[in-house]
RNA sequence: GAUCUCAUAGCUCAGUUGGGAGAGCACCAUCUUGACAGGGUGGGGGUCGCAGGUUCGAACCCUGCUGAGAUCACCA
């Protein structure tokens, strides 16, 4: 072993070892500062927002699938000589923290209100910090390439801005109102929700029947109620206008039980006239749709619950209760009463908080709301008319398009404490109230300083709504970011947030900057177990990609992620998948270490591509030249799953399997020239061949190209992405390379199947069937004899076959090994009658289409001219196999 | 109820404008050959869910059905 080879096997193991990779060139990478936006400004910009991670805790492999896709859209671009800006940031997550800290608060026996409101900041600020660094680590083990110098925090001072900026000038065009209405509550966080933070869920509940008394004596009416206790807030009965049950009795008054109060009995079409009784109890402060009656008939609205889900003093004898205890308690003095004629099952969905899990009471209370109408109508326009984004998989737009065409307005106020403070003052010498860009001392109308502000806070995804360009530095129009970086080229996600955050996205940003904030959305699927199960900490099947990283590096995770699923498809985790890309990263390192122990002395201005090339080097040429245009296609197509496999076949197959063997040869050879050739071109195509990899793989590259002879450049990452070159054409040599592949497999086979070893040498004969095959054997005649291990090769194309010899007949070759004592003449002739049976059909079936009219007239010529040629093909080899046969029968 | 996705080898999944069915794992045989046993070579295994239709030609397009899942909307 040479003093070389020993360095060599110091520096490279024979297993490749990814946590020295990975700790050596995360950090060179920020040093060098390869990752800012801006090293080229006279290039084309490509940029990506991060969709920013909740400060609620760590990343988890959901996230890892949705940043590696970026990152690797991000490092191809930036080696295409892009000036690639992938902008980070992290998100406040409004509800989801401030759970999460009172939470950790309350098993140290404190509640939020203990502290109030100004040292509980402190504490979310305190864990936002932690989790926020912990992410930023997590992002780089992941290996991502983000501009750091660009992170943005959506409470930080710039994004709070541009909020205000858009509640005040939204308000001011009387898109942002204060209104009273039946929103979702949330009885455990204590906060209103909007529509799509509200998840149903099927419940087996009840349908109870009561039946209540005619104030005037003269009957009941039965009503149908899955929540019984509501009847506390009941002001009417309704019935359907038309329902000839009960149309004599609309305008007579009910007495409601318990309560002892007259409530009216009413006609509105909502009544259905099947379901139930016919008729229904209407409490227009517990339900939406009685929320709607009451407004039509002027009801009053009686609440009878406070925020915490308990019932209020107006729930007479139940006050104090929590909904659930009151449902029983009532239920028991209905029965009691009589009042209860009937119980029956009946399934049905129940809303439950997204956040906390709380069954959602519609509740009555005043909030803030976004007018969504004529932003809504300004994104269908855009889409419609083809301004819009355009979304991968396309179906997608449907989904978006049903929602935003059936969006109803949106509840932005919560009351948290966590959040941007909703801009509003409200005066309390003269009752006025103010929206302002500026914090508000004295009161602008009055000038009163008995001012208070809303206690209330916006909705997280009002800022996340903004991400694109609150990030760039809008509402500063002469921001050199948002000129030069926005809008944006893709947005990648999952397809679970497209109501909540890419279609909130849109609308603000074509309001606010007139444009759409992305070209593209690529929708990506979710990470499940593998047994196809949702991740969730109550299963506790979550997968961490510290560990996964920690195990196979992150590399195979990458890869793993990308490459093995296909856009809006869910992927399973399973760890042969990520063994499987193990094992892939390994072989590369171990043959870029056979490249290395072979190019000892070799350096980048050594590579000639000019000499006298062999056939297997002009074809892994041609072999990488045609993958690299190829994947090029399919990466701006978002296909990185047939990316990984083309990468993963030509690396395999192509590169180590036959290229690396056929190298050995010359390699190892006495002609200086022909070594000089395959050190030229196994360093070339193996320098190409990472960059191709790099974005998907970028530890293992990196650490291999540094040991590779290569031109100038200190990092693969600003290396350039390797174009199609016409020079490496070369079909001639892909044909001589396709009939020694052949023949050597055949050769292969036949020892395989007689048991004779590989080391043992044998006699082999081979029969060209033309001058153009002999020459193409003659000038590789060292390939075949060394893969076939022959003691002694016959190339003749006058041979004659042998008796006592197993044929093999490929395209171009008839092939014969005389193995004495091997070989039962009557074994080899039904094995060529097997052959031939398979012939004769792949004949007959060609022979079928070719007669078919009218494939003829109406397929392709290309088409037809390729079955054509592989007609005539299969009939040389039948005729070559008949006539073999009829030799050995004698 | 509406919309959407999925159904392909034992398992997990690809299959790029319709042109003779693929990969990995698993399995079998074989090779301890000087980059790699997390390897090499060779092999077995599929009525592409079912039934129709369009087409010269369908895993792929259309219709219906069955089964699994998702999203949205709901009648109290």
């Amino acid at each position: 072993m040479s003093k070389a080879q020993e360095r060599l096997q110091t520096e490279m193991p024979t297993t490749y070892d990814p946590t020295v990779a990975e700790q050596r060139w995360y950090d060179a990478w920020i040093q060098g500062g390869y990752f800012r936006a801006g090293r080229r400004p006279d290039a084309p910009k490509y940029s990506i927002v991060i969709p920013p991670p909740n400060v609620t805790g760590m990343l988890h492999i959901g996230h890892a699938l949705d940043f590696t896709l970026q990152d690797i859209l991000i490092r191809f671009k930036r080696m295409q000589g892009f000036d690639a800006l992938w902008l980070p940031g992290t998100d406040h997550a409004g509800i989801a923290t401030q759970t999460k800290v009172e939470q950790k608060l309350r098993e140290e026996g404190v509640t939020r209100y203990d502290l109030g409101r100004e040292a509980f900041l402190e504490k979310v600020w305190e864990w936002k910090e932690h989790y926020a660094n912990t992410i930023r680590s997590q992002w780089g083990k992941m290996g991502l390439s983000l501009d750091y110098s660009r992170e943005r925090f959506t409470m930080d001072e710039g994004l709070s801005q541009a909020v205000r900026e858009v509640f005040v000038r939204l308000y001011e065009k009387g898109l942002i109102y204060r209104g009273k209405r039946i929103i979702n509550w949330d009885p455990a966080a204590r906060t209103a929700l909007s529509d799509i933070e509200v998840e149903y869920k099927e419940v087996n509940g009840h349908l109870y029947h009561l039946q209540y008394p005619l104030a005037d004596g003269s009957g009941h009416l039965t009503v149908a109620t899955t929540r019984p206790e509501t009847m506390l807030g009941d002001t009417a009965v309704a019935v359907h206008p038309e329902d000839p049950r009960y149309k004599p009795l609309i305008g007579k008054m009910l007495r409601l039980p318990i309560v002892n109060r007259e409530i009216p009995i009413i006609a509105d079409e909502y009544v259905d006239r099947e379901f139930g009784s016919g008729a229904v109890k209407i409490t227009p402060a517990h339900d939406p749709n009685d929320f709607e009656v009451g407004q039509r008939h002027d009801l009053p609205q009686i609440t009878v619950m406070d925020e915490s889900g308990k019932m209020n003093e107006l729930a007479g004898p139940y006050q104090g209760m929590d909904r659930a205890d009151c449902r029983k308690a009532i239920v028991k003095d209905l029965q009691e009463q009589g009042v209860l004629i009937k119980i029956e099952d009946h399934v049905h969905q129940v809303g439950h908080s997204e956040r906390s899990g709380a069954v959602v009471e519609p509740y009555l209370s005043t909030q803030w709301f976004v007018s969504m109408k004529p932003l809504a109508e300004k994104a269908i326009e855009a889409q419609k008319s083809g301004q819009g984004v355009n979304f991968v998989p396309e179906r997608f737009e449907k989904i978006y398009l049903h929602w935003i065409e059936n969006v109803r307005d949106w509840c932005i106020s919560r009351q948290l404490w966590w959040g941007h403070r909703i801009p509003a003052w409200y005066c309390d010498a003269c009752g006025e109230m103010h929206v302002s860009r500026e914090d508000l001392a004295a009161c602008p109308a009055c000038g009163g300083a008995s001012l208070r502000q809303d206690e209330d806070v916006l909705d997280t995804w009002f800022s996340s709504g903004l991400w694109p360009f609150s990030t760039m530095g809008w509402p500063d129009e002469d921001s050199a970011d948002l000129k030069k970086y926005y809008p944006t080229d893709v947005l990648v996600t999952g397809y679970d947030i497209i109501y909540f955050w890419v279609a909130r996205m849109i609308f603000t940003a074509l309001e606010f900057t007139g444009e759409i904030p992305f070209r593209d959305v690529l929708i990506h699927g979710l990470v499940r177990d593998a047994e196809g199960r949702k991740m969730s900490k109550s299963l506790g099947n979550g997968v961490d990609p510290l560990d996964v990283i920690a195990e196979y590096g992150a590399d195979a995770m990458r890869f793993m992620l990308s490459t093995g699923s296909t856009p809006g498809q869910d992927v399973r985790y399973r760890t042969e998948k990520v063994e499987q890309a193990r094992n892939f990263a390994n072989k590369i390192w171990n043959a870029s270490r056979f490249a290395l122990m072979n190019l000892q002395g070799f350096a980048a201005e050594d590579i000639d591509l000019s000499g006298p090339l062999s056939t297997a080097d002009r074809w892994i040429l041609h072999r990488f030249n045609e993958t690299a245009r190829d994947i090029a296609r399919l990466m701006e197509n978002y296909d990185f799953g047939e990316t990984g496999r083309l990468l993963y076949n030509f690396i395999w197959d192509d590169l180590c399997d036959w290229y690396i063997e056929f190298a050995k040869l010359t390699l190892y050879g006495e002609d200086d020239a022909a070594k000089r050739c395959t050190q030229s071109v196994l360093a070339y195509v193996l320098d190409r061949t990472l960059r191709l990899l790099h974005p998907f793989m970028p530890f293992l590259t990196e650490e291999i190209w540094q040991h590779l002879p290569h031109e100038a450049g200190e990092t693969i990452t600003l290396a350039a992405w390797p174009a199609y070159d016409p020079k490496f054409e070369a079909e001639e040599a892909v044909k001589e390379m396709s009939l020694l592949m052949e023949a050597i497999r055949a050769v292969r086979n036949i020892r395989a199947e007689v048991n004779v070893s590989p080391g043992k040498k044998v006699e082999l004969l081979i029969k060209p069937s033309g001058a153009a095959e002999e020459s193409i054997l003659r000038r590789n005649e060292t390939y075949v004899r060394r893969f076939c291990n022959t003691s002694s090769l016959a190339l003749d194309a006058g041979l004659a076959p042998p008796d006592k010899a197993m044929t093999a007949i490929v395209t171009g070759a008839e092939l014969y090994l005389p193995l004495a004592g091997l070989i039962d003449i009557g074994q080899e002739i039904s094995r060529l009658e097997k052959e031939l049976a398979n012939l004769n059909a792949e004949v007959e079936r060609v022979e079928k289409k070719l007669a078919n009219e009218g494939y003829i007239a109406k397929a392709p010529a290309h088409v037809v001219e390729q079955e054509r040629a592989k007609g005539q093909d299969y009939r040389d080899k039948r005729d070559k196999v008949l006539a073999r046969i009829a030799e050995l029968r004698g």
